[in-house]
DNA sequence: TAGCAAGAAAATATCGATTTTATTTAACTT
DNA sequence: AAGTTAAATAAAATCGATATTTTCTTGCTA
């Protein structure tokens, strides 16, 4: 493992809590208790806070002032806006990403996609898998190194990470999607890779868009109890 | 004043440290003292300690681990990237909500800029005036409202707010600006309500970048003392 | 005098308790 | 029985104090 021993105590619970939100261990929407957490980590309110207030800033939670934290409630239309603005952003930046980036770009462009590729899409339970989500995640902040931009590709990240917060309530449809998923990636690092831009650019655009309307497809299927899965009309 | 009263505690004070941190008060990178800070304004170090890891989010202030906070150190490689994300974000959102944007956001536009018009450049001490930086914020984010895009607004406006922090120890080169200044706002101003996507994307690349360059040159004329103003190599 | 080490001082990170605010429950009115 | 108010409970926000860690100071050594 190369988890780093975290700086301080906040920092551990940060990191900690972040990948649980990440990984759909909470329902979105759902209130999220101070001292429960604190209790559960053996820590004091303080450091959760710092912690939730930090999370607050990524979106992966939000702050009620006077009452607390509760996970990012998803929403349809939050949803599409998402969509716009990594459409936007991740197809800019690996437009330059593929226009600027060297050798060790590409390298680590193809080392990313093949880890991916050789990780198993879910678990046994039907859960997005970590060890995937982490890869892909990766995979796709592979692509945009190029560009040489940290604030661009933080931001990138930082929606992709937002939106993944949807991906963990249309498990049952991704499952479908399984083959294309795979032969997307493979066809995205190709034309990176090839230096196509557009091609490229093109093939993420699809990729994203992709996802989210199976994501609305699910929310659909869900004629009334969106509430259930945590998305609200 | 619309002053709006805060909920709690913690987010006057993030409200009160942020509006100091744009309006340049502390020196760029120099440290903040969670205990003087407290004393300041009356609170626990509890809530000065979340309003700081707020700012921290949003990159006006830097979070050393076990040691507390500073106010972004402010670097030229920085500042490109900066000026780089900024481009690449409102030129995009502007491009939207040009192609987007309804008779309100033409007005809202024209509004802003008749506000930014009437404020004056500087205050007597010859530094940025609180009030024109505001103008000024709120004339370049109606400029993207077109879009609808809450996300990338807020993305756009935070990328802003850091490239103030370095507007404030250049104040001596902007003053030979002012008459370019504005002819420029009223520029992009009347390209977008004209619907010229392109000259108003132009006009606005060049509106970014010219502030930028001209906090390179007065940077470099800080020959040696790069350390003195807060910008270091 | 420069460099290092030990001790003192200061500042941060964390805790446990208090105060304040929201939420629930229960009693009461119409 | 529905709605409203009031007490009781639970939770969050804040505080003041403690434990750690860093930074500064001072005295020593080469």
């Amino acid at each position: 493992m190369t988890a780093t021993e975290p700086k301080t105590h906040s920092e551990g619970v940060y990191a900690s809590l972040r990948a649980e939100l990440l990984g759909g261990t909470f329902l979105p929407g759902s209130k999220l208790r101070l001292a429960g957490i604190g209790t559960r980590y053996g820590v004091s309110l303080s450091v959760v806070r710092e912690a939730m207030t930090r999370l607050a800033g990524e979106g992966l939670v939000r702050a009620l002032p006077q009452r607390g934290f509760c996970v990012t409630p998803l929403s349809v239309d939050d949803l599409l806006d998402l969509t716009r603005a990594r459409v936007l952003i991740e197809t800019s930046v690996l437009r330059e990403s593929i226009g600027q980036g060297g050798l060790e770009w590409e390298s680590a462009v193809i080392a990313a996609h093949h880890t991916l590729q050789g990780t198993t899409y879910t678990t046994d339970e039907g859960h997005l898998g970590g060890a995937w989500s982490a890869a892909h995640q990766a995979f796709h902040r592979a692509l945009l190194t190029g560009a040489k931009s940290p604030r661009l590709e933080s931001i990138a990240t930082e929606l992709r990470d937002c939106s993944l917060l949807y991906q963990h309530w249309s498990i049952g449809i991704a499952r479908d999607l399984d083959r294309d998923v795979a032969a997307e990636h493979r066809n995205i690092a190709e034309l990176a890779v090839a230096r196509d831009a557009e091609g490229a650019v093109k093939a993420l655009t699809e990729h994203i868009e992709r996802t989210t309307a199976a994501l609305l497809a699910y929310a659909e299927a869900q004629t009334d109890p969106g509430r259930a899965v945590g998305i609200s009309a």
